[in-house]
DNA sequence: TACTTTTGCATCGTGAACGATATAAATAAG
DNA sequence: CTTATTTATATCGTTCACGATGCAAAAGTA
């Protein structure tokens, strides 16, 4: 049994990998209607938590890249979701803020989280493991972010 | 507080997403020295349990789509880490089979899941907790596989 | 002030991930 | 035995995700 741990089955990491895909699949019903992907969705998130964020602090939030986070800005500005200004004090940032439309679709998504959550729920006959599993994936991804 | 349940805060899946990536992250160090990626490490792992499997079998087991699978062991047979020879009974199957340098890799690749697994229980100082998070994580890929 | 370093963002190249579509082979239906 | 349908892959287009690199502005230093 030299290689048991290379057994697929004893990996936690492809669960993590594979749940996290397939639950981003779960947003596409309640996504594609309002046109957005799910790390636009993230980003939305973000800025209507605050508005008016540089790009950094927006790329920050997501614990991703700015050269993951300018490209998916761009694309957001194209479809008139944000608009990206040059900041005053400091020119180099770039200040993302929300258009008409981005504020709008703020009471479009209200029902999201919910409905998500209601499915997992229902699909997995269990609520309490994952209340429980928050903190742990948030020491995680602490964790992970420093090294 | 209206908008209560849209703060990324509460969000599980924003953090399944996040612990996923940064996790594949943490892969890096001991899968760059061997030049693989990933999920070219978990087709790796599904042939080294297995070897000579179509196309079909392998995006299954990692719930993938084949059209994702496809380039993936296009790039590894470029890499010489597997090879792509038609089925004899069923000549639309591609048998996929692991070459000299994929079978000898597993060697290398030995102590990978447990070097991960000590890096993620000495930065959280957590087991028990991902021990359990297992089963609920099945349950969730199996649930939301069915959709 | 002149020079160096850091910072904020953008660009480029590569590799996933997946919906949509294509194609050929196998299977089912007539 | 044809014809229709399903199945197994492949191809294409778009969107992440990120390492590497570029560049201009800001901050620090001599």
């Amino acid at each position: 049994m030299e290689y048991e741990q290379l057994k697929l089955d004893n990996q936690l990491c492809f669960r993590l990998y594979t749940a996290a895909r397939l639950t981003m699949g779960a947003y596409h019903p309640y996504l594609d209607p309002l046109g957005i992907t799910y790390p636009q969705y993230l980003v939305l998130l973000v800025l209507w938590e605050q508005d008016k964020q540089p790009v950094n602090d927006i790329a920050h939030k997501l614990f991703l890249e700015t050269n993951t986070v300018t490209p998916l800005l761009q694309r957001m500005e194209k479809a008139g979701l944000v608009k990206r200004t040059k900041g005053k004090e400091d020119t180099r940032q770039r200040i993302v803020s929300l258009s008409k439309k981005g504020i709008e679709m703020r009471e479009q998504a209200k029902h999201i989280p919910e409905c998500l959550s209601n499915e997992i729920i229902q699909i997995t006959g269990e609520e309490e493991e994952f209340v429980r599993m928050i903190p742990t994936l948030d020491k995680l991804i602490q964790g992970l972010k420093q090294q």
